[in-house]
RNA sequence: GCCGAGGUGGCGGAAUUGGUAGACGCAGCGGAUUCAAAAUCCGCCGCUGGUAACAGCGUGGGGGUUCAAGUCCCCCCCUCGGCACCA
């Protein structure tokens, strides 16, 4: 292999002149189209779709190096791999830059598109561009219109009044972003709960095979399944009916503790409820208890941290067991969307209920006396459970007999039923902006709603607009939403979609991405799907991942998609952070300075114990690492590293630095070291090309030596393997690569036997780190001597053989605590081992003149003494 | 508030099944090379004591299980992600 190099090999690293070149033949060649092939084992990696915001941020970098590495690892175990990628298009911010810019949200985005399309290329990820989509497009988002009304047709779409975020003064909904600290962010005005009639998919009638099928998901986090079983919220328990004292009727509560029910001391219901309503018809004091009541923002984190507060409606209603009269409450922490609406309250073992019962001097009663014993209820609620007491029948009952106890007595007298419920709430899709796939209804005359016929679709939204900043433009237009029904005027609906929505289905338009007949291809589809590796942010852990799951299983039932889930393996990264400094000024006021303009002095010890600006030289103030954020001017432009450095390098930093769930902490050194490993690596290719390369090797004749370093070879590779396939911790696999390369580097290339050892490593170190940094291992393969491209090449196999070891090292512990190290044979018998260990100078010092209690020999590893 | 993570040298991190804590990298220190610098190469590098051999201590804090705990159990503290209209 040695001589007839097509050009001879540049002796200095120079990224910027090897990557484009590379990505253009890449592109010629179209190694990166993916067609359907059954004889060929299928691999559909994809990772979460950017939000076309501007340019790209160190995120998405991190999140599609993630992708690309492993997506380039299974083409390189012979696999047909599918990786595509487009845009989730439609959002809020290109509303507030189209406001900003004076564009259109459209041209903005489209804009944004096309430039970061150019920065995903530079970067060298290996997309099929063929099958790239736009959500904003009509050609996706008519199918999304299309499959809605499918859903309404099997009924499971409706419409009901729920809560926004109302602001009084600009007279529009705000995003719960748009409030800050109770106020719109535009107008300042106090914003307000509103009631206005909206569109909801019934995600709860999945709700039992979104939570069962979890189990199926081997390949996720087990934080995530967690966190969305508890979304999910699956719960068993009791609906009671409390009649009402003042009239014939019933207030019904759901309570999976019916084994406190004695302990009732009054009912709470939401600020909305109709009974509310009316107490306040009388009641001037209520009426301006609840008018407040509507001064909170509707996110479920306010809610749970807002000071509890209720008045008393005046009305009573009768306990069903005891027939006692119950006093009914209004409380602001009632949720008149989740539930009926109302809740028992049970001080006594309730934590919630005994801080309002304290509060507003309700009885506390105590009705379960707690297993432990402890607890004490003039302290607080004693939430565990036990046996009743003060419950009259049931006395003496444990907690779970009680319920079943309970259960049928309420259901005798038919004030109660058995009931599941669920947390998980229906999914509302109704968005009162202009940047979204416009909802596919008809508002008739009457008051019905209908779905847009099929030839009708797709609805398009106007793309050509000027925003004022406050109103849709669809909404402003009276014309737009005018049309005809049967004949008859109708008017569109002028909401738009959650965007959710689109990126709920997007994995799966993929496969038949220019498919024009319909939403999708389903032999194209099933050849695809499920995803077998999704890789994305572990911010959309419970929304977006659930959604999407719940729309796979809509298509399924559709008969669109024949698998029940959509993603197979799932990878969530974490965040990528970067020192934040800052300076303040006289009125305390924070200016953020970019890390890049700040130089930090360490004491001689590497501390570092001051930081100036570069710019002017004076002091600056460390914040911390914090996540990179345009509010504190601490986020890395990638383009400025890639121009810098290449993309390789920076790519490798960000396998490097930590494993892929873990936060990542940008840093220039760290990046200038990574960049310093792929010079040494070229450096190592180019002194062995200069050797002369190599002919053949002789294995036969190999020196203990060459077979030392061709066993760190062979277990690097498998390390590497198992690294990059089962456990994804790239940053190990690299540091392992980083390992072998230092003892390349002190390896010698005098004899025949040396050059080829060296060019069987170069080759498995060049294959190995291609994923990671294909465009210099692409070229250094070819200056190796290989004529095909290393984004075909096949990864390299572990040479057993070439693992055996005739010597182990055996930790001799006394007590626990490590005395000596003995280099043994590797067959050597616990015999052997104890006699070499007693022969110890070190441990003989700390066993002589103690008594050995016992001798522990973890073959191959350790040996500890126990003595005293 | 609720749900889910994380906390290991000066820093990022490693330790995969309970078996040598600190791999690899960064920073720092010393040296070689250089007119000089950059780059590169060699060496040192948890803390304390000791010339050294070595010893003691050490994985957020407190307690426990075990021959052996960063890893398992209980309690506590801090940081981060999500909480349904940011995506």
């Amino acid at each position: 292999m040695t001589g007839s190099q097509p050009k001879a090999m540049q002796e200095q690293y120079d990224p910027a002149a090897i990557e484009p070149s590379i990505q253009h033949r890449w592109e010629q060649q179209q190694v990166f189209k993916a067609n359907e092939n059954p004889e060929q084992e299928k691999f559909y990696c994809l990772s979460m779709f950017p939000y076309p915001s501007g340019k790209l941020h160190m995120g998405h970098v991190r999140n599609y190096t993630l992708g690309d590495v492993i997506s380039r690892h299974q083409r390189m175990l012979g696999k047909n791999v599918l990786q595509p990628m487009g845009w989730d298009a439609f959002g809020l911010p290109a509303e507030n830059a189209a406001i900003n810019n004076k564009t259109a949200p459209a041209a903005w985005t489209y804009q944004n598109i096309d430039y970061m399309r150019e920065q995903l290329k530079r970067l060298g990820f290996g997309y099929d561009w063929s099958r790239e989509i736009a959500t904003c497009h009509p050609d996706y988002y008519r199918w999304e219109q299309w499959f809605f009304t499918k859903l309404y047709e099997k009924g499971l779409v409706y419409k009901r009044n729920a809560t926004v975020n109302w602001d009084p003064v600009d007279q529009t909904v705000l995003a719960n972003e748009q409030v800050i600290d109770g106020r719109g962010w535009r107008s300042g005005a106090k914003v307000e709960q509103k009631e206005i009639p909206q569109w909801f998919v019934r995600i709860t009638a999945y709700a039992d095979e979104l939570l069962d099928d979890l189990e199926q998901l081997d390949g996720w986090p087990e934080q995530v399944k967690a966190m969305q079983r508890n979304w999910i919220g699956r719960s068993e328990g009791l609906e009671i009916d409390f009649p009402l004292a003042h009239k014939d009727s019933h207030l019904t509560v759901y309570t999976t503790r019916p084994d406190t029910l004695y302990g009732v001391t009054y009912l709470a219901v939401a600020a909305q409820h109709p009974l509310a309503q009316q107490a306040a018809a009388d009641n001037a004091e209520l009426a301006a208890f609840i008018e407040d009541c509507k001064n909170t923002k509707v996110a479920e984190a306010d809610l749970a941290t807002m000071e509890k507060r209720g008045m008393a409606t005046g009305f009573f209603a009768r306990h069903p067991l005891t027939g006692e009269q119950v006093p009914v409450w209004v409380a602001n922490f009632v949720l008149m969307g989740y539930g009926s609406g109302a809740v028992m309250a049970v001080p006594g073992h309730d934590q919630r209920d005994w801080e309002f019962a304290n509060r507003y001097q309700l009885p506390i009663k105590q009705v379960i006396e707690p297993s432990s014993g402890a607890g004490d209820i003039a302290q607080a609620a004693i939430t565990e459970k036990g046996q009743l007491v003060n419950s009259a029948d049931f006395n003496g009952l444990t907690s779970e007999q009680a319920f079943d106890a309970i259960a049928e007595q309420l259901q005798q007298q038919q004030q109660g039923r058995r009931q599941v419920n669920y947390r998980l709430r229906d999914w509302g899709v109704s968005r009162q902006r202009y940047w979204g796939a416009p909802i596919p209804m008809l508002n008739l005359a009457n008051g019905d709603s209908v779905p847009v016929p099929a030839d009708q679709l797709p609805v398009r939204l106007p793309e050509d607009v000027v925003m004022n900043g406050v109103t849709s433009p669809i909404k402003a237009d009276p014309e737009w939403r005018k049309t005809t029904y049967q004949g008859q005027p109708a008017e569109h609906e002028t909401d738009t979609f959650d965007t959710f929505m689109e990126s709920s289905w997007y994995y799966a338009r993929y496969c038949s991405a220019n498919h024009q007949d319909g939403m999708l291809d389903p032999e194209q589809a099933n050849y695809w799907l499920p995803v077998d590796q999704y890789v994305g942010g572990i911010e959309h852990a419970i929304l977006h991942l659930l959604y999407a799951r719940f729309f796979h299983k809509l298509l399924r039932d559709t008969g669109l998609v024949a698998s029940d889930e959509p993603f197979k393996r799932l990878l969530c990264q974490g965040m990528v952070l970067a020192d934040s400094y800052f300076r303040e000024d006289e009125k305390g006021g924070k200016t953020w300075i970019s890390p890049l303009d700040v130089e930090v002095q360490r004491n001689e010890r590497g501390e570092v114990v001051s930081a100036v600006s570069s710019k002017d030289g004076q002091a600056v103030e460390a914040a911390g690492m914090s996540k990179m954020s345009k509010s504190k001017n601490n986020g890395i432009d990638p383009q400025v590293m890639v121009d810098k450095y290449g993309a390789d390098t920076v790519r490798l930093f960000m396998m490097f630095a930590a494993p892929p769930e873990m936060t990542l902490e940008w840093s220039d050194s760290g990046v200038e070291g990574a960049h310093r490993f792929l010079r040494r690596v070229w450096k190592l290719c180019y002194d062995f090309i200069e050797a002369g390369g190599s002919d053949a090797a002789d294995p036969s004749s190999f020196n203990s030596t060459h077979k030392q370093l061709r066993r760190e070879l062979h277990r690097t590779i498998a390390k590497v393997s198992d690294d990059v396939s089962r456990r994804q911790h790239f940053n190990t696999a690299i540091a392992a690569i980083m390992e072998l390369l230092n003892h390349l580097q002190k390896a010698p290339l005098e004899s025949a036997n040396d050059r080829a050892l060296m060019a069987e490593a170069l080759d498995a170190v060049v294959l190995m780190l291609a994923p990671f940094t294909p465009h210099m291992c692409e070229h250094l393969w070819q200056q190796l001597g290989h004529q095909d491209n290393i984004v075909q090449a096949a990864w390299p196999t572990v040479d057993d053989s070439a693992l055996i070891e005739d010597e182990k090292l055996i930790v001799v512990q006394v007590n626990g605590k490590v005395r000596t190290k003995l280099t043994v044979a590797a067959d050597a018998s616990a015999e052997q081992v104890e006699a070499m260990a007693f022969a110890d100078e070190n441990v003989s010092k700390f066993v002589d003149g103690k008594t050995i209690r016992k001798k522990i020999y973890v073959p191959g590893k350790i040996y500890n003494i126990v003595a005293n």
